[in-house]
DNA sequence: ACCCTTTCTATACAGTTGAATAGAAATAAT
DNA sequence: ATTATTTCTATTCAACTGTATAGAAAGGGT
């Protein structure tokens, strides 16, 4: 009854996210995006509603894939789950760690100037996650420990998650996706110590 | 003997600094650029070298700020001064604090892309300044504490530098220059002490 | 074979981009 | 006043932007 479609939409959206990750949103044009994605112009306006609604799918299976691969082991875990966490940040084959850094970085630096909403709502939506993710795992950890307060969750979680935009950001600029491997050094041995002196 | 200028150079390349670090360089049409900084289009051409010559002004202009009015006092100076430079980057006052982020890591996430050896240069410059001035006043530290190595120069160096970068993307990203204060405050601790117990 | 629906290719569109240039304007020296 | 030099304004340029659309192509149903 209708002429199937050319392209596989999973892989499609695959290839959007892997594409604006690597180039940004504002310099990589429709017809380049056509190439990378396989995705004919057409489809990327009937399907996914033009170039920003694109961005929009990727960051949510970025998002949806980050979770899944990075984040969830901390939610029922403690301190070793966040260093785990962290140190695949700067360890080839997690997929939080990447010589382009994190699209979730690089659109919140973009959009700070483009103020679309749904970009803004999409990128808050994830650090919000990861924190949630953070403050999780100390809260079980302090709880193993019998709460005996030596940190508050609420603040070590946000400090991880301006660590972590940090690491990305050095991978990005150095072109080097164990760039960041210090700060994630000495973050992991602070975790650590608030683990071991309990 | 000649038309006096309509603008003042300073003062032009302040306004451009201050254009490029809120709304990029991509973002920010040379049109646009002409209204901000009150520079013409001719000049921005023959004076300057046209847009991407214009930002390289800025980064330098930036760049000599930075140093001279933020980096400096820990050239000869130790743990205090590296603290009192954090600080700075989530206290309204300084000029490292801004709801804009960092003009240098703005730069550098956009020119993974754009690629271009110039403005690579200049970022990559800055941050190895301010590395070289924490690994100072670490030496210094170390030294004034007589030796007993707890921490080394070079490693904190580098996790400095990464989380300076992340406080400026946390800045940014929450249009709020106190943002990245969780992550600052937890380095300041850690810095305390090292200090503290010498 | 023919039709109907969906998807694709190719082109067109108005708007913008950074750069370039020609002529006007402004100054100081003569 | 006239001239020489520099700077500015206004316009032009080709290339590119994201979006829109018309007609071709590809299927399944009859």
């Amino acid at each position: 009854m209708v002429r199937p479609k050319s392209y596989d939409r999973q892989k499609a959206v695959e290839n959007a996210c892997l594409a604006f990750w690597e180039h940004g949103f504002q310099a990589l044009g429709v017809r380049e995006l056509e190439q990378q994605t396989g995705i004919n112009q057409f489809a990327i306006r009937s399907e996914f509603g033009g170039k920003e609604g694109l961005l929009l799918e990727a960051l949510n299976y970025y998002r949806d894939a980050a979770i899944t691969n990075e984040m969830a082991p901390m939610w029922d875990g403690g301190i070793p789950e966040i260093i785990t966490f962290l140190r695949g940040l700067v360890t080839p084959g997690s997929m939080t760690s990447s010589q382009f850094g994190c699209l979730m970085v690089n659109t919140g630096v973009e959009n700070a100037r483009l103020k679309s909403p749904a970009l803004g709502e999409a990128t808050r939506g994830y650090w919000t996650e990861l924190e949630s993710h953070f403050t999780r795992a100390l809260e079980n950890e302090l709880r193993a420990q019998g709460g005996k307060v030596r940190f508050s969750p609420a603040e070590l979680a946000a400090a991880l998650v301006s660590a972590v935009m940090g690491v990305h950001v050095q991978n990005r600029t150095q072109k080097d996706q164990t760039a960041g491997r210090a700060l994630v050094d000495l973050m992991c041995n602070r975790l650590a110590e608030l683990r071991a002196s309990s």
